[in-house]
DNA sequence: CCTAGCAATGGTATCGGTAACATTTCCACT
DNA sequence: AGTGGAAATGTTACCGATACCATTGCTAGG
């Protein structure tokens, strides 16, 4: 069955006698070659057990057949269903998917980069607008579209499909002070390291302001990714210092998870007492006790919008970069409904 | 900055007035070569904006530099965490992981393992036991070293690293028994897809005939993950069934929090008149209200081990494949601790 | 001063495919 | 039967690095 040598092509057109480009050809499946000789070659390809070298199809063709993608964490189900939905979106044009994670890191983020570029990707995804600057510079300098998600970059280094974070923590603001809260606290993690989550912050607290509130009570000193027990102990501290508090915008569900049961330990109701909101339309805010009152950013459909970019920009690569923008979606549960 | 074509090692060469040798020596840096000549190629590559190009050195060594791993799916915390270990273990010896979804399918982890082959990865990992025949065809002709995880396979391919489902079903229900609770039940899913899953169950089903309870109530009929939803709405069927049922164990923590959550809003108690035991080691189950019994199967230990696995693997391919058994640890939090 | 021996560097072949172009085969139609 | 043109197949060069072996330069020790 296995020789101690892998077979390649030219023994797969020896076995079959043809020439190794017909093999080739045969083997891409989309070129011209009779059905007979195909299955010809199909036949001795499968005596040998050959399967093609990728790695020197990607050499030999300049083309890597993958594409390089970027996210924070693994464990994050945003995240990953962004991916998911590239992975998906990309599938029928034989792009696979390389991820890396960078631990929403800059610094983690350029060498990913620059691991990724040895590996010739056709494009590059990334999270985010924020990039060191040897990072931007590797991106614009690889030649290949780069896509920026989950985020509308002020100066976008090339493609975006994202959506506005600020706008996510504004109407979150809005929901809650027209349900009739008014002394409203923010839970999220130092905004250096996740700027989407310091941007949801800022425009949360902008529409407080706006809104004649006052926008003192945050807590957001702790290292991302915030989690659950992340936001239940800034829960825990947010309530020793001001304890009249009505209202709690978390910068993810997770953390929101994590603040209400914080608050739900100490005897507290959840919305009669202190109502909370979180952000990124968990599953876990849909089936907690109460349910939590979310955004919905449309992870997956981002990924899905990301694919097509990449295969437009691909097409055609002169086209111009017109950046996407997804709409929010304010999705109310009964962790924020006073009745 | 960037000329219309990638700078090549040969371009990096002649700037620096050196071979192409030369420079494939400096760069990968492990071989001898001057410290000043060094230097001056390392200053030519930046000016040159230069990047290996590994697709190229894969090809040219034979070696492409990674490890393939399948997992069921992107967004469990448990196989995260596994693949997290693992790039961790490979990274200094400068291995990267690649990652592939099954979506729970043989059939698709076939393709997979197929697709990954073609990349001729230096290792394979794959999640449990259970394969196509063609697919253990193809992993054990792999000629690289092959890791099943997460499971104690009877015929393993090559190597394993795992654990004992069934005795993490079984010390759940020994717990449940020496808690006093006689009625119990199961959640989990359909077991041809999950067979991980299944092995728990039917560790969890022998131990209670052993201790002469009965073993019937079980709902097991949806098809993997079972999540949340899944979890809330067999809870639902079971309880309409069996009205008088004191505890259930569920496949997962994500199905444990959504049956805790289905009991809750029917108005009773956890523990109280419902115990709820879940598996994995969620985040989740310690966080929530009441906190979720569970099994921790030590998913990132998973991932270090296998990572050594491999590398004692390529080290000294001649060297037998002992199975590496990992213990699973019971953790005992209210949900099911009746006082 | 000579030479063994090692460090540093260079030259050449080669990995396994695919692009690009050349050639042959085959068929339909005049 | 002859011919044009498309389909099928073959030939050659080459992608960009590394393996392997050869060569050069330098130093230490007799």
């Amino acid at each position: 069955m296995s020789d101690n040598r892998k077979a390649t092509m030219a023994d797969v057109a020896r076995l079959a006698g043809v020439s190794p480009m017909t093999v080739s050809r045969a083997l891409r499946s989309n070129t011209s070659v009779s059905e007979a000789t195909r299955e010809k070659i199909r036949v001795a390809a499968d005596r040998l057990g050959y399967v093609v070298d990728v790695t020197a199809a990607a050499f030999s063709s300049g083309r890597s057949g993958f594409v390089a993608m970027t996210i924070p964490s693994i464990s994050n189900a945003n995240f990953a269903d962004t991916a998911r939905g590239l992975t998906e979106g990309l599938r029928e044009s034989g792009l696979e998917l390389l991820l890396g994670y960078t631990d929403y890191d800059m610094t983690e983020e350029e060498r990913l980069v620059e691991a990724f570029l040895r590996r010739r990707p056709e494009a590059i995804v990334v999270t985010g607008g924020a990039h060191t600057d040897r990072c931007r510079g590797l991106l614009s300098g690889a030649g290949v579209p780069v896509v920026e998600t989950w985020d509308l970059p002020r100066r976008p280094v090339d493609r975006v499909v994202g959506f506005s974070n600020a706008d996510a923590g504004g109407c979150v603001a809005r929901h809650l002070f027209d349900q009739g809260f008014r002394r409203i606290g923010f839970i999220g993690g130092d905004g250096t390291r996740d700027t989407r989550g310091a941007d949801r912050q800022r425009g949360f607290v902008q529409t407080l302001e706006t809104l004649g509130l006052p926008s003192n009570r945050q807590i957001t000193d702790a290292a991302p990714p915030i989690t659950m027990r992340e936001g239940a102990m800034a829960m825990a501290r947010l309530l020793d210092r001001w304890p009249d508090t009505q209202a709690v915008m978390c910068v993810s569900d997770l953390s929101a998870f994590g603040a209400m049961n914080a608050i739900l330990r100490r005897g507290l109701r959840v919305p009669q007492d202190i109502a909370v909101a979180g952000f990124g339309m968990y599953d876990l805010s849909e089936h907690a006790l109460p349910g939590i009152t979310t955004v919905d950013a449309q992870a997956h459909q981002i990924g899905r919008e990301t694919a097509k970019v990449i295969l437009t920009a691909l097409d055609d690569p002169g086209a111009d970069a017109v950046p996407v923008s997804l709409p929010v979606r304010l999705v109310v549960r009964e962790s924020t409904v006073s009745r």
